[in-house]
DNA sequence: CCAAAAGTGTTGCGTATACACCCATGG
DNA sequence: CCATGGGTGTATACGCAACACTTTTGG
C-alpha cells in the first residue's frame, strides 16, 4: 500500500516572448490526493488558483508519474502541465512565474520540469495546442514569437507564415494591431480551440 | 489520501506476424505496490513472472496514470507497456498471449489496451525499440513483417529495405538464414539495443 | 522445372529550406 | 524622412511513394 500520492502541474505560459512557468515559493504547485475524485479534477484545481477566469482556455495534459522512497513508505508524484495564455493569469501570481532560461539547474524538481518542456515541444510541433497560450485574437508574428519561444530558435518569417496559412487552422478576424509605430498587423484567431493532431513543424 | 495504488503491464509481443498481449485469464498483468519500492522495479517483476530469461531483451515504458472511485475512496492504477521477443516467453505463459486484432471491445481495459497499441505505433515510428520484439539475429523480411503486424498496414519491400538500411541501425551478421524452400536470406542484427529517437517512418 | 521468397533502381511529386526587398505607419 | 515591424515569391534540395523483374534455393 504505497504512502502518500499527489498531484502536481507544471504550469506554462509565455510572457514577454519568454517561456516561464508557474514556480511558487520554489515548488510546483501541488495538492494531496483526496479520496474520491479524479486526477485530472484536482490538477484542475491546483490550475483555478492561478488563473484570473474559469479555465477554459488552457491545455492540460499528463505527463508522468514518479515515485521515490521515503521513510518506510513509496511516495507517488502524478505530474501534469498546463498552458495558460499570460493574460489569464492573475495578477497577484504573476511575480510567481520564473523564465525557464534563467532556472537554476538545481531548482527542486529540475528534471521533472525539463522533461515537461520536452514533451510541449513536441506538442508545438505536432499538434495546435499552441492556442491554449494565446489570446482569442493575435498577429502571425505574436504567433511567430511563441513559437520561438518555446522552441528555443528563430524562424523563417517567409515560410513560417506560409506554413501557418496553409494549414488553414487561422482566421482572419477583421481587425488590425495598430498603435506601435509600424504598419498595422493583420489579426488572426484559430478556428478550433480544441486539441487535434496536425504536423506543424519538422 | 488515496487508497490502493497498482501498477499494471500490457505486455506486447509479435507472434505469428500478429500483434499478441498477455492477458492471463482476462485480465491485465498487475501487482499492488508495496512499500518502499519503486514504480518501474514492480512493472519488471511482473514481467519477470512472463518471461523465460532475466529481463534485458524487452522494452518497458509508462503509458498513462489513471484514477476511478471506488467506494469512498479513489483507485490509482499506473500503466506500463513492455515489449517482448516471442522466443523469450515462458513456454507454460504462451496460451496466455491473446491477438489482438481478434480482440473483443468489451475487454475488461479495452481502452487502456487501444491507447497503449496507439503509443506503440508512434514509438515504432519515431524509435528504434523495435529491436525489443526480435532476436538477436532476423532477416529484414522478418524486420518488415513485425512493422507491418503493428502498424496494421502492408508496406512496399524496396522502400522499407532501402529505409532501414540507410539509418545505420542494423549490421550484417554473416549467417544466413536456409531451410525454407527458397532462397536463403542475409540474416541482420541490431548494432545498438538501447532506446534511441529515430524517425524510421512518417 | 516449378513454387517460394530474396533481392534490386528509377522516376515523379510534394514538402522544406534558403534568401531580400518593398510597404504602411508613428513620431 | 526615418525607424519599425508587416508583408510577399522563387529556386533548389530532399525525402517519400509508386512500381516489376531477376535470382536462388528446395522439392
Amino acid at each position: 500500500m504505497a504512502g502518500s500520492v499527489r498531484v502536481k502541474v507544471v504550469i506554462f505560459s509565455v510572457i514577454n516572448q519568454q517561456l516561464h512557468l508557474y514556480l511558487p515559493a520554489g515548488r510546483l504547485s501541488q495538492l494531496p490526493i483526496s479520496s474520491s475524485s479524479s486526477l485530472n479534477s484536482i490538477a484542475k484545481k491546483i490550475v483555478q488558483e492561478v488563473t484570473a477566469e474559469k479555465i477554459e482556455e488552457g491545455y492540460l495534459e499528463q505527463l508522468y508519474t514518479f515515485s521515490h522512497p521515503v521513510e518506510h513508505d513509496t511516495r507517488v508524484d502524478i505530474i501534469y502541465f498546463y498552458l495558460l495564455p499570460s493574460d489569464q493569469i492573475k495578477e497577484s501570481h504573476k511575480q510567481s512565474f520564473i523564465s525557464y532560461e534563467h532556472l537554476s539547474k538545481n531548482t527542486a524538481e529540475y528534471s521533472a520540469i525539463g522533461y515537461a518542456v520536452q514533451r510541449l515541444r513536441w506538442k508545438l510541433e505536432y499538434t495546435n495546442v499552441v492556442y491554449s497560450l494565446l489570446p482569442k485574437e493575435f498577429t502571425l508574428s505574436e504567433l511567430q514569437k511563441i513559437y520561438e519561444a518555446i522552441l528555443g530558435k528563430n524562424l523563417d518569417k517567409r515560410n513560417f507564415r506560409r506554413k501557418m496559412l496553409s494549414l488553414s487552422l487561422l482566421r482572419l478576424s477583421g481587425k488590425q494591431k495598430t498603435g506601435l509605430k509600424a504598419r498595422p498587423a493583420r489579426m488572426y484567431s484559430f478556428r478550433h480551440r480544441n486539441p487535434m493532431m496536425i504536423k506543424v513543424f519538422s
